[in-house]
DNA sequence: TGCTATACCGAAACCGCTTTCGAAAGCAAA
DNA sequence: TTTGCTTTCGAAAGCGGTTTCGGTATAGCA
């Protein structure tokens, strides 16, 4: 009835308990013939090893934390899921546990992480939407324990990441904008504690900085991740005496409020005026008009995250490993040129 | 430099480990004055304790694993998440982990579970999108493991499930599209090992049933959970000689290609052909046009199911634990009368 | 045949905490 | 002062593994 320990797997072999565990962790002082005989019982016998007396001993976890971003659960949905998927594909290959913590409501998330790493319940954490000045990352750098960061605070280098260069992406989808004749772009934004934000806006503005184009700080909007928090915004925008013709947002969520706005104006996306999203959420195929956007891997980046804890937690230097991708601009219908009525 | 012991703190107070760990756990044999005693030099000290070790003394895992519904990645989106969400919190308010779990590649989902199960790592699990008849919550049971499922296999009365009521949604989604006018309702569903999908689809028909109408099978569709599948479905129903006047959707997922499909017709959704789809994802807002749906409390399912499962772990009674929602019908603008043309 | 390497396995300590059991101390009642 | 409880702790045995350190056989070699 009980599951078989170590002891009863001995004793049905006539060895001793050291052995038959030195024999399943493969350790070269066991014979070939004795190692086939106990893995041969082990299996019938359906012996499992107790994690926790294992981890016990060996002092390792044999998990990680995926820290969940608190208070912004719209624009976590399709973020969260998609990063857990390739988290918990690189854990499992190698029999870890991923396990999911947000902050607890009285503590604040640097007192999380505290908890977690000093709880010897994980071997790594990963966390994911920095700060530009972050706390938790400084934390996590003078403990020395392992982690990594989805994006990155503003000094980076001495820590592992993997991030989407925001600034090329929004100077290119800039630039895309320009290209198609429009000069007095919008931009809807969020907090700029937010690195991911404040990136985005950098590149915005070397966009037009690029093309000679000035910029406006009236046709930037910060606002909260939200699609209604995008709608108010994109009605405030199109209320300007001289407002954007075009309008770049840092998230899809936001986008999809900055459509329902300019369709609340009476006004149809694509047409008098264009939007470009960020994420590439499959979603944006169904919005209307299906919104053009910028594309980031988030599939792989979840993978990607998992395979270099592991090795960070195997005492690789963290420092190798920082990987920038770029985002890719799927063009869908909300963008198009320059409105020409406008001009009249 | 390294975490404090018990025996530190033993050694720091003068006492035993013994008498430190019942203080700490407050055994009612321990004077008032050694616990505040030993409290606050605890946290003096940071003494955080082992959780690996207090774990194999005790016996008791301290997590609860969630089983990732696998092949279902799209659909599993804004479901996956917010499922998170409020099992968390449950979680962290006792302090216990949540660990996330899909199948490796190799071995079936009921593997996964005996996995599970059996390393000691977890006191609970919670499932997911139940199949009709389930290997899973076959093994969950007889091996008398505690769990909880969010929906419920074909016979749900030994076990503990937090359900929607999935007939008397669709019986309603029907009842409302028929009382528009519509007598050749199509239905878009996913496979019927699904119990949901079975479910759904007998709402369907008893809604059918109910207003005296023939249940016909040529207007049913059985499809994946993905956008793509419901788009090619739509455009098959409506190819049809006599092709249906509204289309009942299992999942907004489907129901956003439903709509992609009644555009790609050159149709309207909401005018020439009403559909309605279900979850109440908020990003049914926005697409076009904006979709009617049923929805269903995600938020609090979360949280309840993992609420269930602390009970259940504690040794109540599973069956005391089977809650029933209702949906409800959340209309936006995919749904409308008869298109009168249709019959000219 | 005798001696030293080598291959294999057993003994035992340890990981950090929990929990039962019994002993000492304190206090009241007698 | 002695008896009889209580209160408060200490001792010790696990929980189920891992790992270091030796100790036998056995084999290799001269």
């Amino acid at each position: 009835m009980k599951r078989p320990t170590l002891k009863d797997l001995a004793d049905a072999l006539d060895l001793t308990e050291s052995t038959v565990s030195r024999a399943l962790n493969g350790y070269a002082d066991i014979s070939a013939k004795t190692i086939e005989r106990v893995q041969s019982t082990a299996r019938e016998l359906g012996y499992k090893p107790n994690q926790n007396a294992r981890r016990l001993a060996t002092g390792v976890a044999e998990a990680v934390a995926f820290i969940i971003p608190q208070n912004h659960s719209s624009i976590a949905e399709p973020f969260v899921s998609q990063m857990l998927q390739g988290l918990d594909e690189s854990m499992a290959q190698r029999g870890w546990d991923l396990l999911v913590s947000h902050s607890l409501a009285a503590e604040d998330e640097a007192q999380t992480i505290h908890r977690l790493i000093t709880s010897g319940r994980v071997s790594g954490v990963v966390l994911s939407r920095p700060f530009r000045h972050d706390a938790r990352i400084d934390l996590l750098q003078q403990s020395g324990f392992p982690f990594v960061v989805h994006g990155r605070s503003a000094k980076s280098d001495s820590y592992a990441w993997f991030d989407i260069d925001n600034e090329q992406a929004f100077e290119s989808a800039a630039a895309h904008l320009i290209s198609l004749g429009h000069h007095r772009i919008g931009f809807v934004g969020a907090a700029l504690y937010f690195n991911f934000a404040y990136q985005r806006l950098e590149g915005y503005k070397r966009g037009l900085h690029e093309a000679g184009l000035a910029y406006d700080e009236s046709l930037v909007r910060v606002t909260e991740l939200s699609d209604d928090a995008g709608e108010r915004a994109a009605i405030d925008l199109l209320n300007l005496a001289d407002p954007p013709t075009a309008i770049l947002c840092v998230s899809d969520t936001l986008a999809c409020g900055v459509l329902a706005g300019i369709r609340a104006q009476g006004l149809v996306a694509g047409k008098h005026v264009s939007v470009i999203g960020y994420d590439g959420l499959k979603i944006g195929r169904h919005t209307n008009p299906p919104l053009t956007t910028m594309s980031q891997p988030l599939a792989q980046s979840g993978r990607k995250l998992g395979d270099m804890l592991l090795a960070i937690i195997d005492g690789e230097d963290p420092t190798k490993h920082q990987v920038l991708k770029r985002a890719e601009l799927v063009i869908r219908n909300s963008d198009g040129p320059v409105w020409a009525q406008q001009h009249h």
